[in-house]
DNA sequence: CGTTCCGTTTGCGCCGGCGCAAAGAGACGC
DNA sequence: GCGTCTCTTTGCGCCGGCGCAAACGGAACG
């Protein structure tokens, strides 16, 4: 842990503090604390106590829940811009997952108290941290109702391209997710096993859809996963010559 | 919808509202609208603006997601004391789900730019309300692990007994539900189907853990439950073929 | 008191996807 | 360059639970 002076520019890119004036990002910026996280570390680990309010400034940080029995499921990523941990520091105290570096990250944060006060200094702080954790709430029963009511294909289908969405970075051939990434990894993001994703994604790999590799996915024809996502019935297949109206 | 004056002291009782002194109860007060909800009401329907901030004072919502396909998910629901649809007004101001009494109701509710200015006053509000919307991110998470990596039958246990602590209510011979609760409920609430649902609790009634109604359960043994949801290897079946009863 | 309606129960057959297991393929260290 | 380690791919068999469908039963209503 290495403490930096943090750059209030880089603050100033946070949802959490937007709309703040000048004199307020001041303060936030004066009572931060920033360090480097190299790629691995635990942030912080499920079950203890929530003493610090995090943000990142740079790279993505894996949110994991484990079950009793070991079983674990990946909650979120969390990229650059984003704050994590918070919701626990102000609902019961106790960190829900662990926190843990997928890639060489900057971070920064903020002790419990010293955000409660900012909070009750600057209501703005509060709200726009409840805007956060609500927009995180739907998109979490989101994700329960497609785990209940979807197949294991479109689930990986809807997973991939909220990855796209919040860690696409555009390339010659497509949309890659610029972070590391294991078959294991969107196993546990939409319920299934690595096995399942593996047989899947080579299935998507052979009608061109999208490329794998090592702990890397490039999506090639992200309207094709969309189609598969929605379940509409074939978006194209060249050979329509015998076209049933059906599967 | 009947406007009537709220009283007080059933708002005092909100966790929205905790840690408020007179004066802010009272301007509060002021500004909420109460109304009687007959049973079967829609209050808000999924995909409209949200424009009221809602508390219930008596009685049981439900709050229901419905995908693209018409499946639905029951995502929680509200009994007396408890806010809905206001993690909505402040996160993007759409309702992600529809809230329908399931019983006769009494309700309160504010406009959006009420409890804005409100929470702007007094930052406890949204403090109170960031807690409020973390335990629920919280539980829907879990909820999220458990529907990953569990069976449907240790699922539907842990749906009742979730259900069993906040809306329990002690009769004769155990813990029955206090509101109307069919078995495509329990499915939409756990992830599988009616009959799914039917067959588990026949299987469990066979045992004498619960008791079947229509649209009601009690609950007969919550141990016997808590072992099933916990998947302990077997609480104690020395004398399954002669007498099952004896606890 | 009979009819209708809705929620529930139950049998049967099928299949998506998991468990197991082993082999393949990059990445990394020495 | 070589060995090792981790991640990935793929075959095979099985089964939990869904889909379908019919029957049942209690409540509400006229």
């Amino acid at each position: 842990m290495t403490p930096l002076s943090p750059d209030p520019a880089s603050l100033r890119g946070l949802r959490l503090f937007s709309g703040l004036d000048a004199a307020a990002l001041a303060e936030i910026v004066r009572s931060a604390q920033t360090r480097r996280i190299e790629k691995g570390t635990t942030i912080f680990s499920q079950g203890d106590r929530a003493a610090l309010c995090h943000a990142l400034i740079d790279g993505r940080v894996k949110i994991v829940q484990t079950g009793a029995d070991g079983q674990q499921l990946v909650v979120r990523y969390i990229g650059a811009g984003e704050m994590f941990g918070t919701a626990a520091v102000f609902s019961g105290g106790i960190y829900p997952a662990d926190a843990l570096a997928t890639v060489d990250c900057v971070g920064v944060h903020w002790t419990a108290a010293t955000m409660g006060e900012l909070m009750e200094r600057y209501p703005r702080i509060a709200l726009n941290a409840l805007d956060i954790v609500g927009r995180r709430l739907q998109e979490v029963q989101t994700r329960l109702r497609e785990l209940s009511t979807e197949r294991v294909e479109r689930r990986v289908a809807h997973a991939l391209l909220r990855l796209v969405r919040q860690a696409g970075r555009r390339v010659g051939n497509g949309v890659e997710i610029d972070f590391p990434l294991s078959r294991q990894d969107i196993a546990e993001m939409t319920g299934t096993t690595l096995h399942t994703v593996s047989r899947i994604l080579s299935g998507w790999e052979g009608q061109g859809i999208v490329e794998g590799g090592r702990q890397q996915v490039t999506i090639r024809q992200p309207h094709a996963l969309v189609a598969i996502a929605e379940d509409l019935p074939k978006p194209e297949k060249p050979d329509d010559a015998s076209k049933p109206g059906g599967k």
